[in-house]
DNA sequence: CGAGCCCTTGATGCATTTCAACGAATGTGG
DNA sequence: CCACATTCGTTGAAATGCATCAAGGGCTCG
């Protein structure tokens, strides 16, 4: 992990990450002031964990290239992945003095690093932070949600399908295709279904013509309307 | 759905939701006074809706007395559960301006309601207030995490044994035995089973020795320790 | 070229769903 | 007070979706 002091786009990353309203907001030009002059960045190659299970959280993070996982692992080895990340991402939220997940890099990545504490004692300065604060933490619980109905209601094929739209969507690339940057092995345990399965999914969806896949990671969503269909029930 | 006035535990409640070292706190005394004038009492009969999923969010409520649970249903009437909630819990919390979820009664139960916009907005007097609530919404967050990873890794009868752990713990009754509250529907629902896979889960924990089962709720659990091996990976 | 990694595909077994019947508890009206 | 309907839970048998085991293909890199 490598550390460094470069501010620059430390405050653009922090306005795209607090969303597009927030430097409107009374009193956000000095709060990210304040915050800016106390973030420093961090870099990561993939496979590299940013922090583990049960490390003592003392910062927050925003994604600023690069993608990342949040996971979690059982002594037997099995792993659930809780959420892929990307740029402008925001990570580090917890409520207990300890990570209940790992952050790990899937490819490259750089992140900005912010002391918690400092974020949470603004609260007191800038009441609109903590408003805006909370709306990420209620829009990260809402995504969760979905995550559990999914998990919870649809088939193995249809959680891909789902998956799919879903991360073409927040890649949000103005090309028709997009690349995955995590492999097979993440994309099931993020589903909660094995390997095996995960890449039958694919070849099912390929041979049904609704998506192409070139080179394991290049894909592109052919039928964008009856994948929809499929990953409803 | 019927309203009341009544204020007596009002503020007894409030407290016993935002935590113990809660009164301790800057400003607390004046934000529960200020809270408290303004809320009121809501009763519900069981399976009646205390909201339903897309309903406009303008308050948020704290579970007095009976326990409620909330779902989130597909066209084709499959449901998901996604929590069960008991004496002093908090719900209602949202990020949008919409429910994604609705919240019904599975008992006959009493909330105390508080327009959500007076929390929100005495987040500028009291910092202290909007740092509790986010612990809140943070605990929800990271309670929802560790459902999404029963549901992700363990099998179904592991996800029983999990649940059955779980509710005695948070019911926390003096008696060695407690009553579930829901169905084996509503059960199968939370755990993303079948009905019949759920009520298969009990007769083999009931044969292997590890609960007792009385008249279909009263549940006593008789091997903690197996049962805590049984719902690990 | 061979080693190693990731992905795919096939074959088999098992866990869970689904379909179906039955039993227990509760309530209703004759 | 007893047949009857209704709701809820249990249990069995059959079907199926998915995991697991196992083998092979394609890619990259030394």
């Amino acid at each position: 992990m490598t550390q460094g002091n470069c501010k620059t786009d430390i405050k653009a990353s922090l306005v795209a990450c607090f969303g597009n309203h927030f430097s409107g907001v009374k009193g956000a030009h000095h709060f990210l002031e304040e915050l800016s002059i106390n973030a420093d960045s961090v870099s990561l190659e993939a496979n590299e964990y940013l922090f583990k299970e049960h490390d003592t959280c003392q910062h927050f993070f925003i994604l600023e290239s690069g993608a990342m996982m949040l996971e979690r692992s059982t002594a037997s080895g099995s792993r659930q992945v809780f959420a892929f990340l990307v740029t402008n991402n925001l990570l580090g939220i917890t409520e207990s003095a300890h990570y209940s997940y790992g952050a790990k890099a899937i490819t490259c990545s750089s992140l900005i690093r912010v002391n918690a504490k400092l974020l949470r004692n603004n609260f007191k300065k800038f009441s609109a932070v903590a408003k805006r604060y909370n709306d990420i933490t209620g829009r990260i619980l809402s995504l969760t949600l979905d995550h559990l109905f999914i998990m919870g209601q649809l088939s193995a094929h249809q959680r891909l399908a789902h998956f799919l739209l879903d991360i073409e969507q927040r890649i949000n690339s103005d090309c028709p295709h997009f690349m995955l940057p995590m492999s097979r092995q993440d994309i099931a345990d993020y589903l909660g279904i094995s390997l095996e399965t995960t890449s039958r999914g694919f070849s099912k969806l390929k041979n049904e013509g609704l998506i192409k896949v070139q080179g394991n990671s290049q894909i592109t969503l052919l039928e964008r309307e009856k994948l929809c269909e499929y990953s409803v029930l």
